[in-house]
DNA sequence: TCCCCAACATGACCGGGGTCATGGAAATCC
DNA sequence: GGATTTCCATGACCCCGGTCATGTTGGGGA
């Protein structure tokens, strides 16, 4: 990959989530100590238990947060697009954290290493409300599926994942079976049931690989609105 | 309440999770910018929308924290006991969030108000550990309960619940099947078919407001641990 | 171009657990 | 101490959705 210049990553860094609001010379400093670096399509970037501990800023392309059981059951997490970022928690925690991270498209990100992104936070504290904002937006969305869980039947979580997947990354979505039932929490057939009776009631269309939200209104969480995934 | 003594909160402050090896002089800070307040049995303390963002340190009985849809499901997000701590998160958080906190018993606590909690925090930074710590252990624990709705049978829920509370408050546990099922994801009745059924298997006694854990090593969750509720 | 694999699609089965209903026992209240 | 409320307990019903099986379609690679 292309070096990227100081202005570049200044430039990238003020447009994400994390800096919004922050003084230029803040984002200067967390230029100075960010890397790039880049994952081909596949790549793990961290497995469960393996202490990864660096902050990424993806600035293109696609990382998969996901929690495994040891019977072979996946969640998805997060999905973490440009101008997002990955592991904001881990240089805090010592104790190695269950998720694993994979690129599901080729991934340029910006690094920053855990002990300069700890030093980095510590001298300019008015970060944490920023950070604390990412974090219990994630908080609140995990919560909100549990209730999801209780009281919603397949359909209704599906159409709660589309919904989110249609705000945040616009129409056609480029997502399997597979993908959105790890999202949903349920099963690649039951996810193919319950698309296929929104197709009959004119809500999306799908193609192989591929679904375009035709009603989005529909789709809409009245009550908690969209997932922070 | 009999007024606590700076000398009081310190000391409590000091044996608080939160404030884990801290420097004295920063215990100090924080005790001097809490006030006691108390609760009694019943209070809701805060409820969804109202803005609520005063942090709380319990030092005497039960917070339940959780949240509910339209429908009038509840899940039990937290129960905050004695040297924990209750909304961490909401002085950063604009938007008022969508947890409801009410008194299970009479509860005495520390609060420190959200402006200055925020103040500070900035101005010791190092307590940031301990908070994304403390947010980062809820957060993955929250995951596991969607992996544990994924693949779980109500049983292995209650046994982990079970487990999580046999931890957290020791024997015999004061809950009834309605808060254990709150806390697992399932109706009352299906959590005392469950009970019923670990106590043929001599795993429990069950009187009524009662659980006593006979065998806490069965109930282990041997893959994620205790929750963190 | 053909082949192969991945993804879509759909049917059949059936079991876990949500729901409703009923009854009894223990605590609480006047 | 009787009455009322709360909680425990259990049975019957039945629907949702997980599982397995089978077949089709489409896209990419050799």
């Amino acid at each position: 990959m292309k070096e990227f210049i100081r202005e570049d990553k200044q430039a990238f860094l003020n447009s994400s989530r994390f800096c919004q609001g922050l003084a230029p010379e803040i984002i200067m400093d967390l230029a100075a100590i960010s890397d790039p670096v880049i994952f081909p399509e596949g790549t793990i970037v961290s497995s469960t238990g393996d202490g990864y501990a660096d902050v990424l800023f993806v600035v293109s392309g696609l990382l998969r947060v996901s929690m495994s059981s040891s019977s072979g059951r996946r969640v998805t997490v997060l999905l973490v697009k440009c101008g997002e970022c990955y592991n904001l928690l881990s240089p805090y925690l010592a104790n190695s954290r269950i998720m694993e991270a994979k690129a599901l498209e080729i991934t340029r990100c910006l690094r920053v290493k855990a002990g300069n992104f700890i030093a980095f936070v510590e001298s300019h504290p008015t970060i944490i409300a920023n950070l604390l904002q990412i974090i219990g937006s994630a908080f609140d969305s995990a919560n909100s599926r549990i209730l999801d869980f209780m009281e919603k039947k397949v359909e209704n979580r599906i159409m709660r994942v589309l919904s989110t997947l249609h705000n945040k990354f616009g129409s056609p979505l480029h997502f399997t079976s597979v993908e959105i039932s790890e999202i949903a929490g349920t099963t690649p057939e039951s996810t193919l049931r319950a698309m296929g009776h929104l197709r009959d009631l004119g809500m999306i269309e799908t193609r192989r690989g591929q679904i375009r939200i035709l009603n989005p209104k529909a789709l809409d969480d009245r009550e908690f609105g969209d997932l922070s995934i």
